[in-house]
DNA sequence: TTGTACGCGTTATCAT
DNA sequence: ATGATAACGCGTACAA
């Protein structure tokens, strides 16, 4: 089924059915029925091949998030590459922007520059202000779809949400720790930020599962480390001094690597640890047998995904399903984190 | 960069261009000297899009393995689907052909009827059979790329392999198991079949991660179950008997749900359990708090991969680097083995 | 041996 | 408002 296949049905000529299709102007009344008519009958499907080679027009897609050191925007950047690679044979492009200083300011610099550029779509990892929220819901309005990835801002108007189910990685963590520690024992949570609203659901996700347990587990305490090394050491010598260290600590966020060697130099029993993410700490504590096992939330269906329904969208005109994708949750020991870099999808290339 | 103007700056019609490129005959030393001189400096990569668009040419991919009722074919089967829709734009299609009764001769049989159907290339989970091996060797000298998935013949010329490390499977679940029992414990190896060398190797894993853990866990012994259900329930029986039910036991292969069931009967301490891959049987027996750990072995991407690699091989003429590719070791708990079907890669549908 | 012309399905432009 | 037509880059068939 092509265009012209569809004119000649439709009595018409190819110009009048491409207006149809792409909801152009100036087209009559009559030439409109006619070709709807076939249209509805005929199944047909752009030949996205031919699209590309016939517009000469570029497109690009723009990715903006926080940079970190850690291994989580490798991967968010492989995962937009391999989208890349996939989409640019039909003349699209990515953009990645990773900012240092993740400032709303910096954020809103960086939307209203894409969009005077013409960007195609956006993925980002929106901070919770105000002006961003407001922005997002513009470029809606203006034609620019959004997508949130990995944190996300709820009541705005970006297309969908991809990233963890923060509920269900804490209930993991539980259910993780619950096999290790020994029962009626206490378990520490060190949360990294009370004020993170995904922190916040690890650790409801956490003590519920918790709560579930045959196994009589109680919750020690739940301190705040604000992501610091330095303080998740503290707060470990704290805790270990009164009736003990706890059989388990789960760590919300950041500061694995000061609360591994804090754990290390620990005399006795040392507590069991359950952590987030993959990075080069995690990796090197789970090889030194200093955390058990650490969560992984799928970076790279985080960068790649995102990318694929904006091109969807755009050159398929296939609208989003679903509001919120949640990634996997990938559980890593010391056996089988090591798979990660490894491999990284050879290269989709189809372009 | 176009092959026109690459014909231009060599001062030769785009027809010796392709000509050159394709390694087509009928070209004078002369302008292949002067083409192959500006193919050093400009870097040439084909447009897909016209390619598609201008060969009117349809190729198809071969997909071979064994049906089994499991989540496995189906998972493998979406990976092959997502990997056709990737490359379909570009003329080429998916044939994928699961086997009930997967003998070598079926699979020879269907080796030879895709062969003379013209197939562009073929992904397969070969029988160990001097046949097979032969075959694949043939298809291979005449230009048909091969590519194993799942399960390798090494000594062939099958282009690679796609599919999990089994050793470091093995030292998967040592390392959960050991995580989960008391010291001086000790535990059971359930093998599906000592003549499947996948098993063996999931076994040799397995028992070298437990020799390095500091707990003195014994091997209490490596009993045969065939896959089968009632056997590996008769084998828990009999050794709950003796001293006791071990503290903990790896199943290498099939007859989770017969153990699951046994297990489900024992009074007192029941032993921990992990085993492979994700089915309706293990997800139930998670759930089920029966079993602790399952290992999945990413179906998704041994289905996907191989096309990717055949299609890039086939249309960009890129050849493949690694022989042996793995995929990942996926270690699923009851709060984490609901998501598996869930996110499917939303349809790639680059085309 | 070499160059040219046509066609693929679409978009965009230009006459009508 | 409508239809014809060039162009996109490549493969192929055919002419020179």
């Amino acid at each position: 089924m092509t265009l012209k296949d569809i004119a000649r049905c439709a009595g018409v000529s190819r110009g009048t059915v491409d207006r149809v299709i792409h909801h152009r102007p100036h087209v009559s009344n009559q030439a409109l029925c006619k070709v709807r008519r076939v249209l509805e009958h005929a199944e047909w499907t752009p030949n996205l091949a031919a699209k590309a080679l016939g517009s000469q027009n570029v497109y690009f897609f723009a990715v903006i998030f926080a940079h970190n050191s850690g291994a989580f925007t490798a991967d968010v950047l492989r995962g937009a590459r391999d989208a890349e690679k996939t989409i640019k044979a039909f003349g699209f492009s990515v953009q990645v922007e990773t900012i240092i200083a993740y400032t709303a300011e910096k954020q809103l610099e960086l939307l209203e520059f894409y969009e005077k550029q013409g960007v195609a779509g956006i993925a980002i990892v929106p901070i919770l202000d105000a002006r961003i929220i407001a922005k997002i819901n513009e470029l809606d309005a203006q034609g620019v779809p959004v997508i949130t990835f990995n944190s996300d801002i709820e009541n705005t108007r970006r297309l969908c949400f991809i990233g963890a189910d923060n509920y269900k990685e804490g209930r993991t963590a539980a259910g993780l720790l619950e096999g290790l520690v020994s029962a009626n024992s206490d378990v520490l949570v060190i949360a990294g930020s009370h004020a993170l609203y995904c922190h916040e659901k690890r650790i409801k996700g956490f003590f519920e599962r918790l709560g579930e347990s045959k196994k009589n587990l109680r919750l020690r305490a739940v301190i705040e480390n604000h992501d610091s090394d330095t303080e998740s050491s503290a707060i470990l010598h704290e805790y270990c001094k009164k009736p003990g260290p706890p059989a388990g600590i789960y760590l919300t966020g950041g500061g694995a690597q000061g609360l591994g060697e804090a754990v290390k130099h620990l005399c006795g029993e040392k507590p069991h640890i359950v952590c987030h993410d993959v990075t080069p700490e995690t990796v090197r504590l789970l090889c030194e047998n200093v955390i058990d096992f650490t969560i992984g939330q799928n970076p790279h269906d985080q960068g790649f995904l995102p990318l694929q329904l904006l091109f969807n969208l755009a050159v398929k005109d296939e609208h989003i399903q679903k509001e919120i994708f949640y990634t996997s949750i990938d559980i890593y020991t010391k056996e089988n984190c090591g798979d990660i870099p490894q491999i990284s999808m050879p290269e989709v290339d189809a372009l």
